[in-house]
DNA sequence: TTGTAGGCGTTATCAA
DNA sequence: TTGATAACGCCTACAA
């Protein structure tokens, strides 16, 4: 079997032409007779030609490849971003790199250092619990990465960012959460760095505020997203003198470990306290008392979203522009009205 | 802010070096005085000089990237077999481009062909749900990427291949059935053109066997992985003149819609027909009523195992090598034994 | 120990 | 309408 691929110089020189000739051939340049191109393409195909890349990029000063960074593809939410993500660039012709942070620090400047390296033409991050200093981003963007952050972004930092609405999320949860008599809401929010808390946390307490419901401190605790943090935040909740009759979690994975926490230490209010969370995951579909509700988020469309800005200052680089912060609505799914207080 | 990144002739000329010396001084090439590698290195890192890899891959003709074609990255199993291969990549030196067909031939194809493109050196593929007829695989073999199957592997191809041992834990699952007094014993099972179906479907048949429990055809149901079809055939199981008092499922995806399916359909019998499935997915622990237990696979150790045979070939090209099938444990996770029959 | 030359596959530019 | 040439950044032989 003939393990050499054909080239472009391969073709040429079977059929007696230039090498430049073929090439234009090949991508339909206009000043090329209809008949060279088909004796081209028709060779190429016999000879199984499949352009290289390789030397496409290297010929072009581009990779013609995006890269995203996000924490981990165990959390649903990143797999649907990258999806949504992915079906963009393929469908403008570039190719995806994905790296997953472990939410370490280290770990994502290594990746950093890997996508610079293979030159990727943009990045999509969402930054790792551990980030809290930006500077091993800014390289990438004084290296002439375009950067757009999802999700995750660090406060302070001026570039194009997408997320969801979390903050009217958390309004309208704590608006259902009153409609159903609570008062005391618990609220279990992640790292203050992150706008995507901050944004939490200001519609927790305008939700509460809009309510004439005093805001408590004790009532937000915060937490890493392991599964022991995620007990010990609602632990912390549920031993306070006055309890929460309802919480808020920052995504439904700390939802789901609440709820556990509940079932095993403090199983005479597993069916009383009502929670709501961010994600709505699909396993809940599959639990046979399922949470009151999670705030939906649009994950897909959000990569998507984040990669046509990206491509857009892949393709118009500037310096200076107007960061956008773009904010798709959660919607609120509830899934359980059977309790009673 | 400088925006052209630093080249190797950038440094080279900086210190009136030529491009050569600085390329060996930057890889430590021994015959490189110290006093040079010391200047070449410090200056490289004064210009945040990063090695163009599209330039490196065009030139050695290697792409330094594995292919993994999974059929979705929505499924747990999968996104750790892609963790697995990741790490051994990288560890190696390797990039990683991730494909996921979605269980359609067309992008099957189609991201085929964007990996030989982009010229990844070699591939590890489970291939999608309609992958009946291979000849777009066989073309990439042709082109010189070696390939590994790994979990999904057409029956008569030979190539290596890295799955669990699916065969011995149907045995495992059938005996604890019997030994927890069940004597119609179902099974869900996959597409028949996948040695991993077969070799479930000759487990499940063996340990019957094993059992002196008369096979029984109209037992074994067929399910595409859609959620109406894991519940149409659990239903026409259940719909049996004699039905199964349990169940094995062709993995856990299909064991929690079989558990929805009873819970609605069938409420009497769904706190006594008891199902196993493939997987442990992790979603099982925050089950209130968890099924009676699960086939824990290695899907993170698959990815690797797959990566390292991949690796040896790409390193050492062959024709006609012996194919390998490895085989890892799948481990029986037993979950609730509180059922009574 | 350092330098020079050639080439990997493709394409843009310019010439024929 | 087609062809020749140079260039992208790096590496490997080989020469000095």
């Amino acid at each position: 079997m003939d393990h050499k691929r054909a080239t472009i110089k391969d073709i040429a020189s079977e059929l007696k032409l230039s090498p430049s000739t073929v090439s234009k051939a090949l991508r339909d340049h206009p000043n090329i007779g209809v008949v060279t191109k088909e004796r081209v393409k028709k060779l190429a195909k016999q000879l199984h030609f499949v352009p290289n890349q390789s030397a496409i990029r290297f010929k072009q000063q581009k990779s013609f490849t995006l890269g995203i960074l996000i924490p981990s593809m165990l959390d649903h939410f990143y797999v649907a971003a990258v999806e949504g993500f992915e079906k963009f660039a393929y469908d403008s012709g570039y190719n995806v790199l994905i790296g997953q942070s472990h939410e370490s620090l280290l770990r994502e400047k290594e990746l950093l250092l890997t996508m610079q390296s293979n030159r990727v033409d943009g990045l999509i991050i969402a930054i790792s619990r551990e980030t809290v200093d930006t500077s091993h981003i800014n390289e990438c963007v004084q290296a002439g990465i375009p950067i757009v952050y999802f999700m995750r972004k660090p406060i302070n930092e001026d570039f194009h960012c997408v997320c969801s609405d979390v903050y009217t999320g958390a309004i309208d949860a704590v608006a259902y959460f009153v409609s159903r008599g609570h008062k005391r809401i618990g609220f279990i929010n992640a790292s203050s760095f992150w706008t995507t808390s901050r944004d939490r946390f200001l519609g927790y307490r305008d939700g509460l505020v809009q309510h004439h419901i005093p805001f408590d401190k004790s009532l937000v605790q915060e937490s890493d997203f392991t599964q022991e943090s995620n007990l010990q935040a609602m632990r912390r909740l549920m031993q306070l003198e006055s309890p929460p009759t309802a919480v808020l979690a920052f995504k439904d994975q700390v939802l789901l470990d609440a709820m556990c926490c509940l079932r095993r230490e403090f199983p005479s209010k597993a069916t009383t306290v009502e929670l709501i969370g961010y994600g709505a995951n699909p396993i809940i579909q599959y639990l046979e008392h399922p949470p009151l509700a999670s705030l939906k988020e649009q994950p897909y469309e959000i990569g998507q979203k984040a990669g046509s800005l990206l491509l857009d200052l892949v393709n118009h680089p500037r310096t200076g522009y107007q960061p956008q912060l773009v904010k798709l609505p959660c919607e609120l799914q509830v899934f359980n009205t059977h309790k009673q207080r």
